[in-house]
DNA sequence: TTGTATGTTTGTCTTGGACAAAAAGTATCA
DNA sequence: TGATACTTTTTGTCCAAGACAAACATACAA
């Protein structure tokens, strides 16, 4: 519990990796690493670089790598995995529209210059109008700022950064579209399920499908799966729309789309979307998953033609 | 780890309860209470009643009651006891300006009708200005809706639902300020440690900073420590302030500020603001507590008299 | 009323074992 | 060659009961 000083306790380093208590203590006994020293009582006292070691490693494993193949392994060897991460998938990216504003985009918040990144996000926005923006721009954008991040050639603070200022600007253009009208349907219930934190892509829906003239009601991230279900009923939806980017447990993700499926009517619609490949891996029954933001404006016209009261 | 169908495992229940997994075997353990079944692996098995009696226990936990006392009690005892919860402080607040603005807000918002609450603080925004409708209206809002959520009163969805509206009302706020000149000092650093999910009052006080003419660079919700630091050094930022709500383990909010300060330059301020009790009750060496919005602009100037470079 | 000492409450950490789901490896067949 | 089914290894999570220190409450003295 102390930890104060140039040690961290093990659940500051749960905090601080992600990594859980019960697999910090598992990996010690299996693999020899980590080796915290102990306190006074007895505890576990990591030190900070072993900690910066356990990020690296956790990077590895939400690039692929597997536990037993790089948590033994010595720090320099881990440097050198890390480079070689993620670049597979970038061929096809290197040649897509709007690459270069993407990457110097990503040059923009490498250098930490926030006040031109949010200038030029928002001139690519009024330039290029919403729906393209969000579908050319920020779109890839996120996997590239994703894919940078897993080879650490950006900080976690920088990631954050992007994310904020990408909120501003998204919500600025969520702000200036016009009202729907009463009627509107198919209404929508945007969220995502505890453990996952990231927004952003909820955000991107929301301003697609109020684009498109969906009623949206967004209760932003983390809402407990009861309270996703209570929502429903008290907003009328017709669709409940999660969002998940796959830093969360695979099995939860199932298990709590299962649970979700079960309590939700059967006339309410269950859209799964983001880029967690279990999604498309094991699909669960009666849940319709969103490979892409295009398949948005494609669902939705299909609930519309199917022409619910 | 199955729990699929009608029971929850632990690790569901730690996620929709914020109580965690050893916390739980304790109680159980030491109240008789949860009393959770098995399932065909021998693990425990949480029935949905259960899950609710817990949530409940958690709301008057946070409202000040011990544990010893409600976790054994059945569930009548436990809603009484809920009901006469947050009265005190409330005596204040019903004479203070803006009481009735305050109070149809959340009557709206239990009436799930987003958009007229959208409207509503909209209009309120431009109507007092940002200042005035930052201290006046959403301030107490927080409090009035916080305190519902307490006696249960509100949903948690709705808690959700308020917390976005009022994001994008604030965001829409920020984006129409006008951009600080180049050598706009203070720079502050604004963030919420692991831990702390709730970024309003950062919006809060980013809004009110920039007012003020400071430079803000915010880095959203729970940053781990590490790389608030980092962030602090790559902005070269004057002032690191922090948001607390007191949601989170008072131990570990007192352990990271510590930690946090051990860290950063002697020359870099360290703010840490928001409703947590823990910052008032348990000051640490050279942290400045911002009780209330109103201290930004007073240590704002504090700051600016100092005359540093 | 304030400060100090004592006892109780309570969350977190400990160990070592166990198990099931996912992944990887291997064999079989079209 | 490629797809399918089976087997083995890997790996995260759960369990039990015990221990301890910080937080809280209560009693007592100045």
């Amino acid at each position: 519990m102390p930890g104060g000083g140039v040690t961290l306790s093990i659940a500051a380093v749960e905090r601080d990796t992600g990594i859980s208590k019960d697999t910090l203590r598992v990996w010690e006994r299996r693999y020899g690493f980590p080796t915290p020293t102990r306190d006074a009582g007895g505890e576990r006292a990591y030190p900070p670089d072993q900690v910066g070691r356990l990020r690296l490693i956790k990077r590895l494993l939400d690039g692929g790598h597997r536990p037993g193949r790089v948590v033994g392994r010595p720090p320099l060897e881990l440097e050198l995995l890390g480079e070689t991460l993620g670049v597979a998938p970038q061929r096809s990216r290197a040649t897509a529209p709007g690459a270069g504003a993407v990457h110097a985009l990503v040059d923009l918040l490498h250098a930490n210059d926030v006040p031109t990144l949010r200038r030029q996000l928002q001139g690519q926005l009024s330039r290029l109008g919403v729906a393209p923006f969000v579908t050319q721009v920020v779109a890839p954008l996120n996997v590239a700022v994703g894919d940078a991040w897993l080879r650490g050639q950006l900080e976690v603070h920088q990631e954050h950064v992007y994310t904020e200022v990408l909120q501003g600007v998204l919500r600025q253009a969520l702000a200036g579209l016009p009202e729907a009208a009463a009627p509107a349907r198919p209404r929508v219930l945007l969220g995502t399920v505890p453990g996952e934190p990231h927004g952003l892509g909820l955000l991107m829906a929301e301003l697609l499908l109020a684009l498109d003239g969906c009623a949206c009601v967004s209760l932003g991230v983390q809402t407990p799966l009861a309270d996703l279900l209570r929502a429903a009923q008290a907003h009328h939806s017709d669709i409940v729309a999660l969002g998940y980017t796959g830093c969360t447990n695979p099995n939860s993700i199932v298990e709590g789309l299962t649970e979700l499926r079960a309590g939700l009517p059967a006339a309410v619609e269950l859209w799964a979307g983001g880029s967690a490949p279990v999604l498309q891996r094991r699909p669960v029954d009666g849940v319709r998953p969103l490979a892409t933001l295009d398949r948005l404006a494609v669902e939705t016209e299909r609930w519309r033609r199917a022409g619910r009261p």
